[in-house]
DNA sequence: ATGTTTGTTCCGAT
DNA sequence: CATCGGAACAAACA
């Protein structure tokens, strides 16, 4: 379920907690692959100390005294869990990383119900590559509606599976897309290449804001509890969403549209988020 | 029981 | 040949 704010949320806490920790013992529960193979995984590991923790588009790296990172993505049930040791079992555990710092030990815990999560160790050269793959990140790099807009005129698609693509802009999911989008009040269906230049300016602010204000607010934590921080506790910004999951415009007051677009879930309201075929009109 | 879900990758189609 | 979009991945819940 993380985008860029949970991951952000998740990652400042892992700084803050366990940084310059050194890994004791790493488990890895039958069912669930790491790579490279188990072994090689916790051989990379054990011992290692933890030197470094940023985050990457939605993965979070946590950088080894080796120059190896361990990377993880929490795809859409992924969590991590950080727990005194004896603290009682999580639900859906896969990994287990034994911590100590300051000659404290506690764990980590990779918990993820659907596994689409992944966990991993990579070398320098690989880290590299992971990097060159993503697109901006709306938050920490500095870029103008002017380069956003070129890269979204290179896509032939519309406008929210452009912000879906990684590749494109990074750290965007789901529930951010619809919100941007409505907040700069663009239709998800608009294609990329009738995005003119103040709308990609909007939209960008758009971004920028709606993430910071989630940041801000911890994450979003849904219905299903999926989202939780590394202490457990829930996010608040699903108390603020503008269109995702909502029946009613909070701008017009007239009933949200709902339809599926690339097969995900979109949220809209057909009076405020105008076609730019529509706009042209105006 | 069928449909839905915050993400990404693979593969067939265009 | 590059790009796009649907299916698949797996599990719980309504």
């Amino acid at each position: 379920m993380p985008e860029l704010p949970e991951v952000h949320t998740i990652t400042s806490d892992l700084k803050k907690h366990i940084l310059d920790a050194v890994v004791k013992k790493v488990e890895i529960k039958a069912g669930f692959s790491v790579s490279p193979s188990a072994g090689v995984f916790k051989k990379k590991l054990v011992g290692r100390k933890i030197t470094d923790i940023h985050r990457v588009a939605k993965n979070i790296l946590l950088g080894l005294d080796s120059g190896d990172f361990l990377v993880i993505h929490l795809a859409m049930t992924g969590r991590l869990l950080f727990r005194k040791t004896g603290f009682k079992a999580d639900q859906w555990e896969r990994v287990i990383f034994t911590l100590e710092k300051d000659g404290k030990i506690g764990e980590l815990r990779y918990t993820d119900l659907r596994m689409f999560g992944k966990v991993k160790i990579i070398n320098k050269a690989e880290y590299k590559t992971l990097q060159n793959k993503y697109g901006p990140d709306p938050i920490t790099e500095t870029f103008d509606h002017y380069r956003f807009l070129e890269l979204l005129q290179n896509k032939r698609t519309n406008i929210k599976n452009a912000l879906l693509d990684q590749t494109v802009i990074s750290g965007i999911g789901n529930i951010y897309a619809n919100d941007a989008l409505w907040i700069a009040k663009i239709h998800p269906g608009t294609k990329t290449s009738d995005i003119t230049p103040p709308m990609a300016k909007n939209l960008l602010a758009a971004i920028r804001g709606i993430l910071n204000e989630s940041i801000f607010n911890r994450g979003s934590t849904l219905d299903d509890k999926m989202y939780v921080d590394i202490f457990g506790k829930q996010g608040e910004h699903q108390n603020y969403f503008r269109i995702y999951g909502k029946a009613e415009c909070p701008r017009c007051y007239i009933p949200v549209k709902f339809m599926k677009l690339n097969g995900r879930g979109t949220y809209f309201c057909e009076n405020c988020q105008l076609k730019s075929d529509q706009e042209s009109l105006l």
